[in-house]
DNA sequence: ATGTCC
């Protein structure tokens, strides 16, 4: 099915409009160049087109730079629904990892004291940097090896987000003006079944696998001095970013609501028809419930506090990389949150759409937000520079700190890309790929790879992956949010 | 992405 593309056009830049056809209700915009759509050999364009057809959906429903195939909703999509006009809530659009996001730290260590770090230091029990903090932070498919909560803590964690890892020694105080949200969203413990919080037990503080990292990078170009200076990063210095989400956690919270929303659905003349809510959908995978209804409200619920979780978490991965870089170097090292952003959320925000203004309920499933420096959900210290937009690249190449608009909002309801996005799939990169010579490969140019399992290796090779500079580009040029600043990885803990 | 299937 690729009857999108007789409806593709131009929309100037790096922007492609696909005209609404069919039962899709507004048009999807495709951040791409030609080759890229021409290219697109995945079902992720045809998802676009049926997020598109979404009950409530406003403005267009948008693909980032970096879109692929997702469940339901493609990877790289925004969606927003008018929640007081028949708009949804779907955990589809959100994605199994609720609240994946990343987060940056800036180190008090420059390039030259990288030395320090690589270096075996002498002497019995001593041992590199890598070992070090691979042997604090638990990662691969293991649930286990991380902060063992009470079930007490467990529901504060759910409730407040970053805050509650601070309180139990997981995170500071003051890093949760950096965060989105302050590190927390509007949650509730109580949302949350037990067989989730089960999952949550003993997983805080872990990366898990896939894409997931936990890097030591430098800071290897500045684009924007000005943003740079604002956002408390310098060339040379080096840096860590965190890539992990809910775990566990978040995944069961999904799962359960996917599964009893996508049970309200029947098929009938090949559409999928929810008779409570006389609302349909073009994909069970799009299962959807009215934002106010009873099921659209508990999947919200869940989701922020799986999302708290999330903050919880990436906080918790921080205090062990301090406590190893102290262990390491004798010494305090000063570590400190740049900012910590969600890919994979639902948020309710308002936004001028077509000239009106519209509460949404806007589905971020691999993109960021990207709030311009006016925005009133920022603190002032962004004003006249845009946010800070964090996203990964791959184990080899870079990664990239973008700035959302100076001022206003951009046209993806302030939205970002928010990776390299694959090229192969998982089973064609191990196929292809060797993952001992890629290793062999980084670690002559300056990368050390810490994995889990050999697998990942291959599966998350740098050629497993799209060129991260191209779709850095091409959000430029669309005007969704400009480069920062390049980081390039020097020490890599992988699952 | 995920105790790669409760």
């Amino acid at each position: 099915m690729q009857d999108w593309k007789r409806f593709l056009e131009d929309d100037g830049g790096s922007v492609k409009r696909i005209k609404k056809q069919g039962r899709m209700r507004v048009d999807a915009l495709v951040v791409a160049d030609e080759g890229h759509i021409e290219k697109s050999n995945d079902r992720s364009l045809e998802q676009l087109t049926n997020t598109a057809s979404l009950p409530g959906i406003v403005g267009e429903a948008w693909g980032m730079a970096d879109l692929h195939q997702g469940y339901g909703f493609p990877i790289g999509g925004v969606v927003a629904t008018n929640v007081e006009d028949e708009g949804v809530i779907s955990p589809g659009g959100v994605g199994f990892d609720i609240n994946c996001g990343v987060r940056l730290c800036s180190i008090d260590l420059s390039f030259d004291d990288l030395g320090s770090l690589i270096r075996k230091k002498s002497g019995s029990g001593s041992k590199e940097f890598g070992n070090r903090l691979k042997g604090r932070v638990p990662s691969g498919e293991t649930g286990k090896g991380g902060h063992r909560l009470s079930s007490g803590e467990l529901d504060e964690i759910l409730s407040e987000g970053a805050k509650a890892a601070a309180e139990l020694g997981l995170g500071h105080y003051e890093d949760l003006v950096s965060m989105e949200m302050n590190g927390r969203l509007d949650g509730d413990s109580g949302s949350v079944s037990e067989i989730a919080k089960r999952r949550g037990m003993s997983a805080l503080g872990s990366i898990g696998r896939g894409n997931h990292f936990l890097e030591i990078q430098v800071i290897d170009e500045v684009f924007d001095e000005a943003a740079a200076k604002s956002f408390g990063i310098e060339e040379g210095r080096l840096t860590a970013m965190v890539h992990t989400g809910s775990r566990g956690l978040g995944y069961q919270v999904c799962s359960e609501h996917v599964k009893f929303l996508e049970g309200k659905y029947k098929k009938t003349d090949g559409t999928w028809h929810a008779e409570e809510w006389e609302i349909g959908v073009a994909d069970i995978q799009l299962a959807s419930a009215p934002f106010f209804s009873k099921d659209g409200q508990s999947y919200f619920e869940a989701m922020k506090a799986a999302g708290n979780y999330a903050f919880a978490n990436r906080s918790a991965v921080t205090q062990q990389l301090r406590n190893a870089l102290k262990d390491h170097m004798g010494s305090e090292v000063d570590i400190e949150v740049v900012y910590d952003v969600c890919h994979n959320i639902a948020r309710l925000e308002e936004h001028d759409v077509h000239g009106s203004t519209c509460s949404c309920c806007v589905h971020r499933k691999g993109a960021t937000r990207a709030f311009g420096g006016d925005s009133p959900s920022l603190s002032g210290r962004f004003s006249g520079v845009g946010q800070p937009v964090l996203v990964p690249g791959d184990m080899g190449t870079s990664s990239y700190v973008l700035a959302g608009p100076e001022g206003g909002s951009n046209r993806a309801f302030g939205s970002s890309c928010h990776g390299a996005g694959r090229a192969l799939s998982r089973r064609d990169a191990r196929s292809k790929i060797d993952g001992l010579a890629v290793k062999k490969e980084l670690e002559e140019k300056g990368t050390y790879i810490y994995e889990t399992t050999e697998r990942c290796l291959s599966e998350e090779a740098p050629d497993a992956y799209k060129d991260i500079d191209e779709v850095i580009r091409l959000t430029d040029e669309a005007g969704l949010a400009r480069p920062v600043a390049r980081l390039r990885p020097l020490i890599v803990i992988k699952g």
